[in-house]
Order: C-alpha cells, then sequence, then structure tokens
DNA sequence: GCAAAAGTGTTACAGTTACACCCATGG
DNA sequence: CCATGGGTGTAACTGTAACACTTTTGC
C-alpha cells in the first residue's frame, strides 16, 4: 500500500473509523442519554463516519448537531476503542466524545432519526461495547465536575442556585448542604448575579448566569463539593 | 466500499492509523522521553501502524517493548490525533499513549534503532503536532502524580523515600518538605519497608516497596503533596 | 571528627463540615 | 395565613503547611 493523497473537499470516508458521541442532558430531573435504535431491540450511541476532510472533533460536532440541533454544546474526546474483538468480522475504530447539552434544548429535538432518551441508571440493552462506553462517559463527568466548572454546560444560560445544586446531586448521586455549597460556588467567582428573579412557587429566587471567563480548571482542585 | 473481514492473524494495517507512544524515564536525575531520528534533523515519537489482529494497546505496548525491552510497563491511552492538517497530503490517525518506564531499566536498551532520550524540557526539534502531544503527555502525568500512585512507576522495585521524593520534585518541578512527604505516603499505606537498606554516601537508608494491591486511585484525591 | 544524607514532632493556620431558623411570595 | 422554596452565619473539627535538630554512616 501506498500513502493516500486527498484534497480539502474529499468526502469518501475512512471505512473502519467512526466516532461517537455520549450526549448527556437533564431531562425530567434526571441525567440522561441520547440513543439511537438499532436492529435488534438494541440500542447504540449515535455516531458516524468520518470524512477524509473532516477533522475528529468536526464529525463529532456535526453528529450532535444533527440529533440535538445544538451547535456550540461542550464537547470532549473521552477515549478510543478499537480492539479487533468489539465486533465480529470487522475491524472498527471508535472515537468516544462526550457532549454535555444544556437542560432548555427543544426536547424533542434528539428525537429525531429514532432517538430517544434514557436515564443513566436505566439504560436498554446496548450494542457493542457502548454500555462500557457510557459508563466511562459518566465516571469521567462526575470526577470532572470535582475540578471544573463543566456542571455549567447542563444549565440554561440562566439559573438559581438551587438549580445548580440540583444538577450537582443528580449526577454525583449525592445530598450536598444547601449553605456550603452556596458560599463555596459563590467564592469561586464562576457565576454573577443577573438583576431578574425567577418565581415559582415560595420565593423567588435569584438568577445567576455563568462566567466563562473565570479560569476554573487551573490551580484550584476541587472547586466544588 | 463495504465491510472489510478479516481473520484473527490478518498481519495487513490500517493504512490511515498509528500509534504513538510517549515513554518516559527517569535517567541522571532528568525526566524523559524517547525519541527517534527522522529524516531533516527532525525527531518524531515512537510508532508503529496497527496490523488488523492486534488491539490499539497491544501495538503501543510492542513498540514500547521493541525500544526499551520493557514489556510490563505502565501504559495508558492519552488522547487520539486525526486532523486532516497535522501531516499534508494524506490522512493520518494517530492513537497517543503514554508509558513510564523504571529508571533502572537498562539506558542503552532505549537506544537501538536511533533512538535518544531528551529531556523534557530540552527537547528538539519535532515533526508533526509531536511537541504537542509530548506537552499533553507531560501535563497529565503531572496531574495524576497528584491522585494516583502512578509516580511508583518510574521507579525500581525498591527505593528510599528520598528518591521517591526526589521523582516527585524532578516531575512536578517544586520542592518538597521532607517530613510532610514522609509523614503522607507513609500513612496512605501504599509502600511498605523492606529489611534492606540502601547504603552510600551518609546515613544508609531504608529501602522501600510499592504495595500494588492497595487502592491507591479510589476515593482519596490529592494523595500526595 | 566531619561531611553527607537519613530520620523524626509540634504548632499555627486554613479549609471543611455540620447545623436551624427567618424571608418573600402565591394561593 | 399557610405552604413552599429561598436565603443566611457560626462554631467545632480536620487536614495542611511550616519549621530545625539529631542520627548514622564513610572517609
Amino acid at each position: 500500500m501506498e500513502t493516500v493523497g486527498f484534497d480539502a473537499k474529499d468526502d469518501t470516508v475512512l471505512e473502519q473509523l467512526e466516532v461517537l458521541v455520549v450526549i448527556f442532558s437533564l431531562r425530567e430531573s434526571r441525567l440522561k442519554v441520547l440513543l439511537k435504535a438499532q436492529a435488534g431491540d438494541l440500542w447504540a450511541l449515535p455516531g458516524r463516519p468520518v470524512r477524509l476532510s473532516s477533522s475528529l472533533e468536526q464529525a463529532a460536532a456535526e453528529e450532535l448537531d444533527c440529533h440535538t440541533g445544538v451547535a456550540d454544546a461542550y464537547l470532549e474526546q473521552l477515549y478510543t476503542y478499537g480492539d479487533p474483538e468489539r465486533i465480529s468480522g470487522r475491524r472498527l475504530i471508535s472515537v468516544a466524545y462526550f457532549a454535555l447539552i444544556p437542560a432548555d434544548a427543544p426536547y424533542t429535538a434528539g428525537e429525531a432519526y429514532g432517538a430517544r432518551w434514557f436515564a443513566v441508571d436505566d439504560l436498554p440493552p446496548l450494542a457493542m461495547d457502548h454500555a462500557e462506553i457510557i459508563a466511562y462517559a459518566l465516571r469521567r463527568l462526575r470526577y470532572k465536575l470535582e475540578y471544573s466548572a463543566v456542571g455549567f454546560q447542563l444549565l440554561p444560560e440562566t439559573f438559581t442556585l438551587s438549580e445548580i445544586q440540583r444538577t450537582y446531586e443528580m449526577i454525583l448521586g449525592e445530598k450536598i448542604d444547601k449553605r456550603n455549597f452556596r458560599r463555596r460556588i459563590l467564592a469561586a467567582g464562576i457565576i454573577e448575579p443577573t438583576p431578574a428573579l425567577r418565581t415559582g412557587e415560595g420565593r423567588p429566587a435569584r438568577l445567576y448566569r455563568y462566567r466563562p471567563d473565570a479560569v476554573a480548571e487551573v490551580k484550584a482542585r476541587r472547586l466544588f463539593p
């Protein structure tokens, strides 16, 4: 074999290569993952082959966009799965990404193309090693939550302190003390109050906004509870 | 195109796929990386194509073995680089791994095939995006050092407390208090004393051994200074 | 006996946790 | 006026950081 030339608009794909995307979102007060129906009652992570002309991350972003309509979500490479045993009769390299989309992204957007949201603790039977991939993505998400500001990527533009706290509790699966949580998250300086209040049952709550300029991941570990 | 069948001993390779290995070791009291000479005064990370029949990690382990003679070193997948722009005229997906080999592995073993050790803070001109890959591997190594027992993979089977401390200082690039370091590392219970002493200049030092059974990465973060 | 590295505790400080009541609104 | 969720401070405790001298060996 020899080197393959290609031009910048080459639409052919590498046969043995795909990207997969583990798309997380908060839906109905639960952390959910978007899955596509497959033949044989199995579900699978959304994924696509990679064009010669596009980067891996672009391919993942396109797959994310076509399912959720969200183009600028948080997207991070997770791991590359490429063992010969993971699929019989064919070699397949899957570069897995994980994505976080805000809770206020249109619910039904994800349900085009036979896709559905499943709570991470209540998954259907999954194709290949996709269960393992989701488990790893979840571990990484929980882990990152503790030393970075990644949790805000799951929230709408503005949110109340209680909403952030519920988000953290939902992902980490444990209760957090309200006063300690507020003190810390405010001390970290990564959110700022807006003039607006959210009114609902009970006393109205101050709405806050995330400050992406704040250097969160740097230096300070375990920023949050 | 269509699906490619293959059998378990298929030696053909995927043309656009390679593994790269960032091999770290402590040499002459510095943290060094193994690089191979390339045409045009450039140096590159050791790497190889992936056979259809072998896993990515196997391929990385083989590349590591053939350069260092170490078959059971610490090996971890780092990141997959696959943007079209990283090499002109050809699409190349590089799955990068990083490896740690003990300081007492034979020095010259790495120097077969025109390879040489370079201190991480004094690297030669590098091919493609390999400088970026090394920088990322180093960041990850430093990071992991703080919440896992990965540092022991760079040490011989037995070592003195001062040797571990110097290892940490070398990688993190900062001084650590001797008494605090010892107290913590002993409290963590991940090393145990051996009957042996190491004699040299000054008072002989107790030799310790790493206890791989100790659950290090679990639960406790920031185990070390 | 002196140079060189090993070994050893205590105190001050900072950060974390635990904890309970009043406030503002809608119905 | 009451049910609902929002908002607030302090004290005990735990972990971390700073710090200097004695011990054992080889030369």
